[in-house]
DNA sequence: CGTTATGTTTCACT
DNA sequence: CAGTGAAACATAAC
């Protein structure tokens, strides 16, 4: 369940386990899950190490010993899996690396929207890719930056990857429930102080899902993600979950405690 | 069987 | 160029 949190852990995850073992193989059962040819990943990552990551919304950089440095993005559905009995192989692991120590890292990946990619440097991607810096890291300066003169809906301007990189579309109901901002609001239509709840509203959610390892039944019981879904019922009106549209996808709030005004 | 799902990219229109 | 809505990708789970 990958956003920004997830991704966070995955990075942890990651640090622990897999770091500064030498590539022996690379297993990739399907080849859609590669950016580039199986040949290049085999050329750039055999008989080297993985040295360090680093996360930027919901990518994950691991720069190697070798030239290139390795993109992962999880997709809808990925996740890591470091395990040692081949037998072991998990499921969904359809991309996996083996180290000289007999251990594996799979890449979990059940629906099949993330992906492997390499690069030349994690600027040149960033660039490349129009990603923002990492919500986590982003100053209000730069926020305002960027959103200034956009004309749509506040839930697509947080979810837009070039405004603030890591917020999905769980964080982004979360958000705006915290910022009690309804998500259809325009930006334009909106106070430098409604959109400065929002940016801090962004800010506090991110730790807030951190510091509990993005765990959602361990969410303050004010979190929507408790009942963010339909007929469940608002923590401080008590009225009833909203399921609508925005953006096209779906997103759950509190008509009464998000009121959109006029 | 139909619907839905945490994401990103692309494309045809306004 | 900015924004919109839909489609595409692929597949499990309800």
């Amino acid at each position: 369940m990958p956003e920004l949190p997830e991704v966070h852990g995955y990075k942890t995850y990651i640090d622990a386990t897999s770091l500064h073992k030498r590539i022996t193989s690379i297993d990739c059962r399907d080849t859609r899950l590669l950016k580039q040819p199986l040949k290049d990943f085999e050329t750039h990552l055999i008989d080297q190490t993985l040295t360090s990551t680093h996360r930027i919304g919901k990518y994950l950089f691991i720069e190697t010993s070798g030239e290139k440095v390795l993109v992962l993005h999880f997709g809808m559905t990925g996740r890591p899996n470091y395990y040692k009995d081949p037998n072991e192989r998990p499921k969904f692991g359809h991309l996996v690396l083996s180290f000289d120590n007999g251990f594996h890292f799979a890449f979990e990946n059940k629906r099949k929207f993330g992906w492997w990619n390499l690069t030349d440097s994690i600027e040149e991607f960033k660039a490349e890719h129009r990603l923002s810096d990492d919500a986590r890291e982003l100053s209000l300066e730069d926020f305002m930056r960027s959103i200034e003169g956009r004309k749509t809906d506040i839930k697509k301007i947080i979810m837009d990857q070039s405004v603030a990189a890591g917020v999905g579309n769980w964080m982004a109901d979360e958000i705006l429930y915290q910022a009690k901002i309804h998500p259809s609001k325009r930006l334009e239509q909106m106070t430098s102080i409604e959109i400065e709840a929002v940016f801090k509203a962004m800010k506090n959610v991110i730790e807030v899902a951190i510091e509990n390892d993005a765990h959602y039944s361990d969410f303050p019981e004010h979190f929507m993600m408790h009942f963010r879904k339909e007929g469940a019922t608002c923590f401080h009106t008590g009225a009833e979950i909203e399921k609508i549209k925005v953006g096209g996808r779906t997103t759950y709030f509190s008509p009464k405690w998000q009121v959109l005004g006029d």
